[in-house]
DNA sequence: CTTGACCTTGGTGTGTGCTCTAAGGTTTAT
DNA sequence: ATAAACCTTAGAGCACACACCAAGGTCAAG
């Protein structure tokens, strides 16, 4: 299948195939005599388990390390997948720990000021921005 | 106060303030005749201010627009800023719920996994990552 | 009067995940 | 035979918020 189709049938786009390929990720299976891209369904299959695991929140890299361990699983431990699914859940925690105070802050904003049309000499997010430091 | 003693100060780098500068946040109050900015207390202020502004969330770009309506308040109307900040709120939320749905599923992995010593032949989330598509 | 600490500008590099462009070669249909 | 639709590479550009560097000017202390 040339890439063209390829990408059509998983949604994506022709340059993040050849972005994949160029940052490891996928490698089609072989090139025609012209030189274009041929890719069967290894590499299906292979792309399919990249956009489940960015689906899941994983960085491009991440998936890499995922994929060397996939290909060579002899030579590494379930544990060592459970540790890079484990350390990237702590990470969105702690992402959503930082959004959820900055949720909180707006809203305590927001709930503050009028929200009408008159100037806004004494808007009180202005103000509050000004003058508290508490806020964080 | 030269550059170097107002990052100090408030705990940036003069890189920063340069960045700040350059990007119309905050310029300095005036010039030493060698060309070395000069910083005042109104330039504190407004300095406290944007990192306060950082600290809810804002983005600089967002910042700049808040500090626009701060200094012609006449122009603007309280319903503006409380605009930006709820269009901000939101977006924020979304963001929390993509990430916790990405915690969720990196959860529901985690715990399928041994997390074992032995070869990763048949980890679970290597395999679910393989196959299953309803994960998201 | 020299050393060291500070300052200046302009430019490049970082991370993330693509997107787009230019300049050209190949394949397919008419 | 030629046009349309596809493919190739290398490289630039985007968003965001800085950090870092080089080459040089300035200032205070000893």
């Amino acid at each position: 299948m040339k890439i063209g189709e390829f990408a059509n049938q998983l949604g994506v786009s022709t340059d993040t195939l050849r972005y994949y390929e160029k940052h490891n990720l996928l490698t089609p299976s072989s090139r025609t005599e012209a030189g274009y891209r041929d890719y069967d369904k290894a590499a299906l299959k292979q792309m399919k388990f990249i956009l489940r695991a960015k689906n899941v929140g994983f960085s491009l890299l991440e998936i890499r390390e995922l994929l060397q361990i996939k290909f060579k699983k002899h030579q590494h431990s379930c544990r060592e997948v459970k540790d890079l699914t484990i350390q990237k859940r702590d990470l969105v925690a702690e992402r959503i720990a930082e959004l959820t105070r900055f949720h909180q802050s707006l809203t305590i904003l927001a709930d503050k000021c009028c929200g009408g049309q008159e100037p806004a000499y004494n808007c009180s997010i202005l103000t509050t921005l000004e003058d508290i430091d508490g806020l964080t």
